[in-house]
DNA sequence: GCAAGGTC
């Protein structure tokens, strides 16, 4: 009997699609018992050596199995202090409703001679690699165990993975328990805190969950920051000297090299000088070709930024809406990090699939006519997905408004991505004027390329300037002082967030939406519109709770040596530094838990002795 | 009634 291989991936998308490709699109499809989503494939494949032909079970799992909580009798808010959650025994089990798939996973181990790993190449996918391990163990002890190594699911590299099987890296798998257990012991002594002691000062908390996590507190602490700069803003006055000059019908202004100043008396002084000289020279005519980059692929949180942006649609809804595309086989998996194309994707091949359509259909034939570009490459690759891109087209009428929106802005990104930059003509002319420099840019554009079908970019021509020769004098038409005032920045939108989070390691690309809809949830912060029509944004406002929570934290930590606030990204970026470590196999998982458990451990007693800051706080901002 | 991370 040819030997028998199990593969288990980490969802059913990519199970089915490697299963395609090894079987050469010929496998059997068996439904498992008591979940309708796994499904397991049988065909045959060679491995090649040492395996050879075997008979294969490709099955997945559907992301992780188990889940890390306490023990029974640690379970009940009032079961223990909060503190002692940092010690209390912690117990892994398979989640209830990932039973039958585990189930699936040791029935297939018993009669198979290797168990191929086929998760995600990225952290958690090491982690529930070995979760796919436990329980293949658990059914034959002598199972071998390999892992595939794949960053998407093109064919010639899918095979490639299954004849090149490397290890399981135990360090990566270490790494993510670590976070599950301190993620865990923070955020339920902390939230139970809090909750248990604020809920008795203030009527309005009394039913309520105030929740503390080390992604959720620092996303509540940006908004909370740009708020209070809002606040405490104080509009500054300042002056500016304009240069005007009229010729050949048109008008130039100049600005200033100096922009703006904040003392008037010096301006005046500034702007006589320039009347005394009467004449300006030309100092600087300098011609030169300007390009606007097409856009880097697509990435999860460039595809929310952009989305809240030009969309319309929260970065919540954006993700629904992508990840019901992709079930239904229209664009690729919505969660990634990685912002080049792998060379194996054929490229054209996907701008071909979008000729059909009726707005960008003659710009994808257009591109493949000789206007296709090789796609710029980001910095970022996840060595798990693809940048987010069409699979193949479809029509309008199959799809709902939203899905249609977010579609065609995959499409036209795509399409953008695979077109050459846009091109003109920038003009920079530089004058001397009494002991002032001003200058004047203008620009034409020549070729829109990208811009075409990429609507969301705005590149226009500027009015055009009229010819000025290196070393000519002219006299000004207009030479005025100007007085303005500093504007207040604005609230924080929500695709600045992401940017905000992105930039500091808080959350995953998966997750950035989910801890901006759960600090909305916990009322921590509330949505505001402003504007109207087409410039309408919507603004991330604190609630009275969260700017108290927010404060309560700063002032339980003022003061003290070393102790930064819950509210501020650090501590997480260094729990995630230790991860790193662990990676590296510079620290054990013993570790890192027991360093990072005593450093908020320190944090946390603080806050205990000193809850009243926090109480206060509370009654400050709910109390009236 | 607590977290964050996978995925459906």
């Amino acid at each position: 009997m040819a030997r028998k291989i199990l593969c288990v991936a980490e969802k059913p998308a990519i199970a089915r699609a490697v299963a395609t490709h090894l079987s050469g699109g010929s496998f059997q499809t068996h439904a498992i018992r008591g979940n309708q989503y796994v499904k397991n494939y049988e065909f045959d494949f060679n491995f090649g050596e040492p395996w050879g032909n075997c008979s294969v079970t490709m099955t997945s799992v559907i992301g992780h199995l188990t889940g890390l909580d306490f023990d029974r009798q640690y379970k009940g808010w009032m079961s223990c202090p909060p503190g002692a959650l940092f010690e209390a025994p912690v117990q892994e089990d398979v989640d209830k409703d990932k039973l039958p798939i585990a189930e699936n996973i040791r029935n297939q181990a018993r009669y198979s001679k290797a168990l191929f790993i086929w998760t995600d190449c990225d952290r958690e996918g090491e982690h529930i690699g070995a979760e796919v391990r436990n329980q293949a163990k658990a059914g034959n002890s002598r199972i071998e165990v390999k892992r595939a190594r794949f960053s998407n699911t093109e064919r010639a590299h899918v095979l490639r993975a299954a004849r090149e099987p490397v290890e399981l890296d135990e360090f990566q798998a270490n790494a993510v328990a670590a976070r599950i257990e301190l993620d865990l012991r923070i955020g339920a002594a902390f939230t139970r805190l809090q909750t248990l002691q604020l809920q008795a000062v203030v009527a309005v908390l009394k039913e309520k969950v105030i929740s503390y996590g080390s992604c959720q507190f620092p996303t509540l602490g940006f908004v909370v920051d740009r708020y209070l700069r809002v606040q405490n803003f104080k509009p500054e006055t300042f002056w500016g000297i304009k240069v005007m000059l009229q010729r050949e019908g048109k008008k130039v202004n100049f600005l200033w090299k100096r922009v703006h100043l904040f003392d008037r008396a010096a301006v005046t002084m500034m702007l006589e000088r320039c009347l005394i000289a009467k004449q300006a020279k030309v100092t600087e005519v300098n011609q030169k070709p300007k390009s606007k980059w097409r856009p880097l692929p697509l990435t999860t949180v460039d595809l929310q930024m952009m989305g809240s942006r030009f969309l319309r649609l929260d970065s919540q809804t954006i993700m629904k809406v992508a990840e019901a595309l992709y079930t239904k086989g229209y664009i690729s998996y919505p969660r990634t990090e990685t912002d080049q194309f792998d060379k194996a994707i054929d490229l054209k091949k996907l701008v071909e699939k979008q000729f059909p359509d009726g707005q960008w259909g003659q710009y994808a034939k257009d591109l493949i006519d000789g206007k296709f570009r090789t796609p710029r490459s980001g910095r970022h690759n996840d060595k798990a997905h693809p940048p987010i891109h069409p699979v193949c087209w479809v029509s309008p009428s199959q799809l709902n408004s939203n899905e249609k929106k977010v579609y065609e802005f995959v499409v036209r990104r795509f399409l953008a991505c695979c077109s050459d930059d846009a091109k003109g003509q920038g003009t920079d002319i530089e004058i001397q004027y009494g002991e002032e420099k001003f200058h004047a840019n203008g620009l034409i554009v020549l070729e829109r390329n990208y811009l075409d079908v990429y609507v969301y970019d705005k590149w226009e021509s500027s009015q055009q300037l009229p010819n000025f020769e290196r070393g000519e004098l002219f006299e000004p038409t207009e030479a005025n002082i100007y007085e303005g005032k500093t504007t207040a920045p604005s609230y924080l939108t929500e695709p600045e967030l992401i940017g905000l989070m992105d930039a500091n390691g808080i959350g995953t690309d998966a997750t950035m939406a989910e801890h901006i809809a759960k600090i909305k949830e916990r009322e921590y912060v509330v949505v505001h519109p402003r504007g109207s029509g087409r410039s309408k944004v919507e603004e991330l406002i604190p609630t009275r709770l969260g700017i108290a929570l927010v404060e309560g934290y700063d002032n339980v930590v003022a003061g003290l040596p070393n102790s930064i606030s819950l509210s501020k990204p650090f501590l997480r970026k260094e729990m995630e530094l230790r991860m790193l470590e662990i990676c590296a196999g510079s620290k054990t998982r013993q570790e890192v838990v027991q360093q990072s458990l005593d450093m908020y451990r320190e944090v946390f007693i603080h806050t205990q002795r000193r809850i009243e800051m926090l109480k206060a706080a509370c009654r400050k901002y709910l109390n009236e």
